[in-house]
DNA sequence: CAGTGAGCGAGCTTCCGCTTGACTT
């Protein structure tokens, strides 16, 4: 047995210590947090100094049990947690659920996993922070009142099992409050003028750097250019350069990997995940752009072998947010000469852009020549600009360019092009200039990664939860990620060429979107709510505060249940009083009247989410109801458009003896038949199919799904083989089942079927929970 | 992929941060 139990937060970092150990030593993971607060309401006894309750969950039992088991044995216990608030905690769960003793403990901590740091960290123990753990208390303690008291107020205000934290509903109003911004932008417009020089090779282009707001400006603007001259006025050249960026943080990994290769943040972490197990990166976790000594040098070495000398250029970043942590090393290869991996694409594609980020991240700047050419107009006081741009080194964009946020048009087609040889004082000669159109456009809607972005600004979350949190505000159902469709807009645009104008209309497609996040309208009235009763949790700065507050608990200055109760007691007097005297929430609005009928008609929340009501709860004949669609909200709906939903569902005739009705669900419009559905071909209005139209859909679907049946079992056919798009399959009842390979599909037997349905241990799903009255 | 939409009834829900697998498609 060994003398020594080292024990650390992630099983794959204890593999790795292990090694550089020897046999002295057994490494062993907590996997993260052992201990956490019960479940229940006593978990922080408030008037007893808010006490904590603590227990070992169910999936840590075992991890427990073998550590203590270990511990008892060992000579000497190494506690090895991260150097952070929560990993000073783990420490110190560990102390107190291991029954380890003081002269057989000590705490140890490295920022990065070499060899080196490690045996340094073996050099220096010391003992548990506990000036740290008490501020991780107050962390979890404020963050367990906040989350346990507010979310109770939602169920009774506004609908049961809704949820609100010191995080999530954060996160869940800057989409709120981001979407209103773009509901309430106006879009104005402008002219911009483009002029082209030159023919072939030599062609440039260049802009005026005013725009015009009426078209009659830019229109006069294109008849003084009618026969004037264009002059170089002046010619300017200046060196620029570019610098790498950082390596990689979990948050900037996510916003790259969202821009450069479509990922989800979640799929991001999962795949980080594995090549971190691989061993290919260091840790996927962390806030620290920093490198250590160790990787510097093999960067260095291997960019000089690589590259050349003049490549390398060694660089120490430094955090940019105020309340990182850095208890890791930056996102790394942990071999630099390790320029691919073996692993799926998606992994392939990933480690390439933390590859390339990190060599990057220690490469000289890339150098440029700008130019830019002024250009005189005979006929007007303004100046056309063009710019030009000559790479003279390439530095570090020999392997990586970090991609923007903002796809700026100008961006586009302005910069990174060549001018020809150009002199002051030379006429050039204009091929064509053009007035053209174009609209402000509206604050960006966040994408996971943006909003990731985001939350890190403003200190709220941490690199473990940036991606948890995103999915809890999706499935509580406050916001959607969503492609939304564009809306055609006619543009003009005006031409001048070969000494004649010429105008143009022409349409673009604007505002579409995908894999945004859109509030939901129960999002939006939970946040409305909270912004209305508890506006300090929800305020921007209200982690930055507290945070500065833990700070202090860390460093001694303060006492935490001082500081936890002079948070609670008014936060708790508010939760009281918002129970007692604030109405429900279902953000109802109204849009007018009906106006055959005269009654009124408004749209609010209901238990199955947003709908359209027309006329009073108790108005002598019932009122009408209609659900919201898919992309109508609460706050944008019109009359009109509320009106039209009333149109559908709708009867359009008989076939077979069963009405065919025409409505629109959640994949779009279709017709319900004798309880089958069947889709409307795309374009289509829903409002203008005929019985005759609605028969030939149903008979057409019928002969399509004929075709695909292969075998049909029972009466009711609701056991049947059919042809699916990657070939035969079973549909029983409602599930499908795949045919295993090296079976025939025309050879089964109704018993072999049922096996398989067995097999595949599918049950028919249970419908939703039922209230069964108590006698 | 329906239509539903009051309050009542009983006993549920919920936070943030630190870690992985065990699940299904």
């Amino acid at each position: 047995m060994a003398k020594n139990l080292l024990i650390v937060e992630s099983p794959a970092k204890a593999k790795t210590i292990e090694g550089y150990l020897g046999k002295d030593f057994t490494v062993k993971s907590s996997y993260g947090h052992i201990r956490d607060l019960v479940k229940s309401e006593d978990a922080i006894d408030i008037a007893n100094n808010f006490k904590q309750k603590y227990e070992v969950p169910a999936d840590k039992k075992q991890v427990v049990s073998e550590l203590k088991k270990l511990a008892k044995e060992a000579e000497m216990v190494w506690l090895a947690s991260d150097e952070d608030r929560e990993g000073e905690a783990i420490s110190w769960h560990l102390y107190d659920t291991l029954n380890l003793k003081e002269d057989r403990t000590k705490r140890i901590v490295f920022h990065e996993i070499t060899k080196p740091a490690i045996l340094r960290a073996i050099e220096n123990p010391r003992q548990i922070n506990y000036n740290l753990v008490n501020a991780q208390q107050a962390r979890r303690v404020l963050d367990r009142l906040v989350g346990f008291e507010l979310s109770p107020v939602l169920w009774k205000k506004v609908k049961p099992s809704l949820s609100a934290g010191r995080v999530q509903s954060v996160a869940v109003r800057l989409i709120v409050e981001r979407e209103r911004e773009i509901n309430k932008f106006q879009s104005e417009a402008a002219f911009k003028i483009v002029a082209i020089f030159g023919k072939g090779k030599e062609a440039f282009k260049a802009e005026l750097p005013e725009r015009f707001a009426k078209q009659e400006d830019a229109e006069k603007f294109l008849q003084d250019c009618v026969g004037a001259d264009f002059t170089v006025a002046s010619l300017e050249t200046k060196p620029a350069k570019r610098s790498p960026a950082a390596p990689f943080t979990t948050s900037t990994l996510q916003q790259e990997a969202s821009r450069k290769l479509g990922y989800s943040v979640s799929r991001t972490m999962s795949l980080a995940q594995r090549l971190y197990e691989s061993g290919y990166i260091t840790y996927m976790r962390t806030d620290s752009v920093n490198l250590s000594d160790v990787a510097l040098a093999a960067a260095a070495s291997e960019i000089n072998s690589a590259y050349g000398e003049k490549y390398h250029q060694q660089r120490k970043y430094k955090t940019k947010s105020a309340n990182a942590q850095e208890a890791h090393e930056a996102i790394r290869p942990t071999y630099f000469d390790r320029h691919s991996i073996d692993g799926d694409n998606a992994e392939k594609r990933l480690y390439d852009l933390i590859w390339k980020r990190a060599i990057a991240s220690q490469m000289s700047e890339a150098q440029f020549e700008k130019t830019t050419a002024k250009i005189s107009i005979s006929t007007r006081n303004e100046q056309l600009t063009a710019n030009g741009e000559v790479m003279k080194f390439d530095g570090f964009l020999k392997v990586y360019l970090e991609s923007s946020d903002e796809e700026d048009e100008n961006q586009q087609d302005g910069d990174n092009t060549m001018l020809p040889p150009l002199s002051k004082g030379q006429v050039l000669n204009l091929q064509e200039l053009t007035a053209t159109e174009r609209f402000s456009r509206p604050p960006a809607r966040y994408t996971e990664a943006s909003l990731v972005k985001k939350l890190e600004e403003l200190g709220i979350g941490r690199p473990s939860t940036y991606a948890p949190t995103i999915s809890t505000i999706q499935n509580r159902g406050y916001v959607v990620k969503e492609d939304r469709e564009g809306k055609q807009r006619n543009f003009r645009v005006l031409t001048l060429k070969n000494g004649s104008i010429s105008k143009e209309e022409k349409t673009e497609n604007t505002g579409a979107e995908r894999g945004k996040l859109f509030p939901t309208d129960i999002g939006a009235v939970v946040n409305d709510f909270l912004v209305q009763y508890f506006k300090g949790i929800v305020d921007f700065n209200f982690t930055a505060s507290v945070e500065k507050q833990f700070d202090e608990i860390a460093q001694g200055m303060k006492e935490w249940t001082d500081m936890i109760r002079k948070f609670y007691d008014p936060f708790h007097k508010e939760v009281e009083k918002t129970i007692e005297t604030a109405d429900k929430a279902r953000g109802e609005r109204e849009l007018g009247t009906h106006p055959e009928s005269g009654k009124k008609v408004s749209v609010r929340i209901g238990r199955y989410g947003p709908f359209v009501q027309i006329g009073e709860n108790d108005d002598e004949d019932k009122p009408a109801y209609a659900s919201l669609r898919t992309g109508q909200s609460i706050e944008t709906i019109s009359l009109e458009e509320a009106l039209e939903l009333f149109k559908l569902p709708k009867k359009v005739g008989v076939y077979e003896d069963k009405e065919m009705t025409v409505a629109i669900g959640k994949f779009g419009p279709y017709i319900r038949h004798n309880s089958a559905f069947y889709s409307l071909p795309k374009g289509t209005d829903p409002l203008d199919v005929s019985e005759q139209l609605a028969i030939e859909i149903i008979e057409e679907k019928r002969k399509k799904d004929a075709e695909k049946l292969i075998k049909v079992f029972d009466e009711d056919a609701e056991v049947k083989i059919l042809n699916g798009r990657w070939g035969p399959y079973i549909e029983y009842g409602k599930q499908n089942i795949k045919i295993p390979k090296g079976k025939d599909p025309l050879t089964l037997t109704f018993d072999e079927v049922k096996a398989l349905a067995g097999e595949a241990g599918k049950e028919p799903k249970k419908g939703g929970k039922k209230f069964v009255k108590k006698k």
